[in-house]
DNA sequence: ATGTCGATTTGCT
DNA sequence: GCAAATCGACATA
């Protein structure tokens, strides 16, 4: 909850491994009144910059959406998917480097009812954060926070969280993004805590 | 200017 | 199981 990652630790160029590593890691979000909400990172997925077609700077593409990606590591990238929902991620590599981490799931840990009274449900369940778009809703995390130093004081990600061994990350083909082609819809660049239920329920 | 499609979730059939 | 919701990016005109 309190202590952040470093700069360092984004800003390395290798995104899967980063995306294996926050796995454990607590995502915390402290909105305008000062109300903090978190969660365990149970899922992620890499997204592997301009090689990859699934990636939305893909070839370097750069739009005013995807303008974020090029900043250093360690900030946040989140933009309107679907018209509707708003995805969370991190933002790794150098600047120029456009790579990213998404954030697809989250095991509850602080204000759980405010974040039950944000995505309007009576109890806790698996619906409450697992999924990209859910947990946005319960962390009150907007395109607001689009390019937020993930050092700050809005959003960020505490070390302590859950030991994870290598043994228990669970890798598969990302989702969602099959129309990507091959090879890059079946890359296992998708990551899970193993037999941890608070992962996104798409397969 | 207009049409299609997407890193998703929900509600209804 | 499937369509709707509806913004940003892209292709075509």
């Amino acid at each position: 909850m309190v202590s952040r990652l470093p700069a360092s630790f984004y800003q390395r160029a290798d995104v899967v491994s980063i995306a294996r590593e926050l796995l454990g890691k607590e995502l915390v979000t402290c909105d305008t009144q000062g109300r903090l909400t978190a969660g365990i990172i149970t899922e992620t997925e890499a997204y592997d910059g301009p090689s990859d077609r699934a990636c939305h700077s893909y070839n370097y593409r750069r739009t005013p959406r995807t303008e974020t990606m090029y900043q250093p590591g360690g900030v946040a990238y989140v933009y309107l998917c679907y018209g509707v929902y708003e995805l969370f991620n991190v933002v790794t590599h150098e600047a120029e480097q456009p790579y990213a981490v998404l954030i697809r799931g989250l095991e509850p840990t602080v204000g759980i009812d405010l974040m039950l009274a944000r995505r309007k449900l009576k109890k806790l369940a698996r619906n409450l954060t697992s999924g990209p778009g859910l947990l946005t809703q319960a962390l009150a995390i907007s395109r607001a926070h689009n390019g937020a130093d993930l050092n700050g004081k809005t959003v960020w990600i505490a070390e302590e969280g859950r030991t994870v061994k290598k043994s228990e990350i669970i890798s598969s083909a990302r989702i969602g993004v099959e129309s990507s082609g091959e090879p890059f819809a079946s890359l296992p660049y998708r990551f899970r805590i193993k037999d941890n239920p608070w992962t996104s329920p798409a397969k």
